[in-house]
DNA sequence: TTCAGATGGGAAAGCGCATTCCCGTTGCCA
DNA sequence: TGGCAACGGGAATGCGCTTTCCCATCTGAA
């Protein structure tokens, strides 16, 4: 990558560096006009295209803002980087991406390459845990941050604080009021499911998950209702696929309706798709929910029951720099936790 | 973003700046193992983090491999940017992203920023079109591409060349084989549908909704088929909505069954959409295919039959530098294409 | 006419690093 | 023991740009 440089602009318009640059990459002092239309088109003949990563050295600003997420193909990944990508374009910067599997070794890898290249900010989306086996990767992954916002960078984390983080400047958290959402989605399930619940979670110690949960409990518990068996599974398709699987006998051979709460939309997906070659019809044999709204949903069928995220919101708002209230979502009932009746149409 | 620099750590370490560099960041001459040591403890007391932009400043090259596409939350794109990351991942370098609805506009405008940035090379994926609103776009993407691959840039491409491309020096493309696959796909409906065929197209200039129509049409006239009527509509969910929804009656009305090719998938999922609520079921009423087998379509009902591609691949292999021969796909038949049978369970 | 204050261009000093060249050491052979 | 090659560390240069500082020119008021 060799371009033509600033000094042949300059050279090539009888100007000196200092004026090019002040005409061609915004100053506050503005070259005669007469100057800056010989540099202009100097620069245009060369077909002179600045160096970012000269004028980021120069300037100590690099334009750069770094994007964490699991999967950039999860669809609820994606809303996010879309929200995140559209931020960035408004305040004239780049996306740097990163997929991690959620790993947070190459989490810390990740923040490291980051802060290598000096980039402004960064957003890190997907679950935080506090499983044992990822006890080491997230203190490595908390001091690279903290590091990188000692250094002046921004982070702005989707969902939960990074566990251990020990410096506040810099961080801020989008908040999602899972808890509560969870809850209010129990209680809108509660009025008009007579049988039992149960709940598909992710492993515990992920945030996400166990908010979730918890606040479908609450939900339950302040319905009157018996709290909710929970099955632990992988927090995605696949692990809903498995729950699916293993609950098919159990629903055929049960008199009533079990009502299935999926920690997220994606396993909803899974639990469903492992159901339905076993017979087992969403909502007439069981109904089930899920989380996220991801866009996905629109064309899935039966019409799944959700709790709607504003996700790319979330994404913009992650990739600001400041401090926001946490978002709102709304409750969604659709067919598949609809009461069956038989003289249906 | 400030951080601790090499000579700080050189300093510290009691070594010139120059065996600091080597010490940390890979040289061919490796310094003596004490003196080594004595460096590493000093840059990880420091919490150093070299600066990329200094080293790519310095060495001329960046490491950065730069992503443009239409949209990231289109699974399509998404499957790509996957194959894309996971690419740059073995290549050690880091993924730059740029959507840009496809506006050829805000597609020069990401090269040259991608130009700036001195990325190492650029993949661009989604259709290219000869339109001739796109024209003007198209000409200044192309002198922007060129430009880039004079300066010894690399790019590779999605599907079909850059229009009007004059240089071939650092060009490569994935060719995606659009109409054979589209031919084999007519051939294969040919076979057991006897109704009349309809193709829901992308806008006429769009190069691969063209091959693939053209591909169709072929497949048909080789099955002794008659043409079938091509309906133009947005190359997008949304587009093929709109036929849907204008299909709707004619279907309803129709004695015979009408198969329906969708030049896309997202497509084809749009115009189920729209059909389903007019109560108009496929495979009964109406059969329907795709094309690119989106990871979405797993989760799908009807499964929808397509054109398996294998997108992940083809992001991995626009990343690399070389040329490479066209990618394979796969007819794939699944339920919507089904010939329904009067006493099917 | 003179001088303070603007105005605007240019020289030069970095930004943080890789790398070339130079030079002092050491090891080995004759 | 002298001489030469091989080795390893350091000074210095430059990557392409921004920005400070300096200086020449011009303006207007005294």
């Amino acid at each position: 990558m060799a371009a033509s440089t600033l000094s042949e602009v300059a050279r090539l318009a009888g100007v000196s560096l200092a004026t090019a640059s002040r005409v061609l990459n915004g100053s506050s002092r503005k070259p005669a006009e007469d100057i800056a239309e010989r540099v202009r088109a100097a620069a245009d003949k060369l077909g002179y295209v600045p160096n970012a990563q000269a004028q980021a050295l120069a300037k100590s600003s690099s334009g750069l803002i770094g994007l964490i997420v699991h999967d950039i193909a999860d669809p609820y990944f994606a809303a996010i980087a879309r929200g995140v990508q559209d931020a960035a374009r408004q305040q004239n910067r780049m996306v740097l991406l990163a997929s991690t599997s959620g790993a947070s070794l190459d989490e810390k890898e990740a923040v490291a390459a980051f802060a290598a290249r000096r980039a402004d900010s960064i957003v890190i989306a997907g679950s935080r845990s506090v499983r044992a086996e990822d006890q080491q990767g997230n203190a490595e992954l908390a001091a690279e941050l903290d590091r990188y916002c000692r250094n002046g960078g921004h982070v702005g984390v989707v969902g939960h604080p990074i566990v251990g983080a020990s410096v506040s400047e810099g961080y801020h958290v989008v908040k999602v009021p899972n808890e509560e959402l969870a809850a209010g989605l129990a209680a809108e399930l509660a009025a008009s499911h007579e049988g039992a619940f149960l709940i598909i979670a992710g492993p515990e110690g992920l945030y996400t998950s166990d908010d979730r949960v918890r606040g479908f409990q609450r939900g339950l518990a302040e319905a009157g209702k018996p709290a909710a068996e929970v099955i632990r599974t992988g927090f995605n398709r696949a692990g809903g696929y498995d729950a699916g699987l293993a609950l098919a006998d159990r629903i055929k051979a049960s008199e009533s309706r079990l009502c299935i709460f999926a920690v997220n939309d994606v396993m909803a997906i899974g639990v469903t798709a492992a159901l339905r070659p076993e017979g087992v019809w969403i909502p007439r044999d069981a109904t089930i929910a899920g989380f996220d709204d991801i866009e996905t949903l629109r064309d899935f069928r039966p019409a799944l029951s959700t709790v709607h995220l504003p996700l790319e919101d979330i994404g913009r708002l992650a990739a600001g720099d400041t401090d926001t209230p946490p978002v709102s979502g709304v409750v969604k009932l659709r067919r598949s936790t609809e009461t069956p009746v038989e003289s249906q149409v």
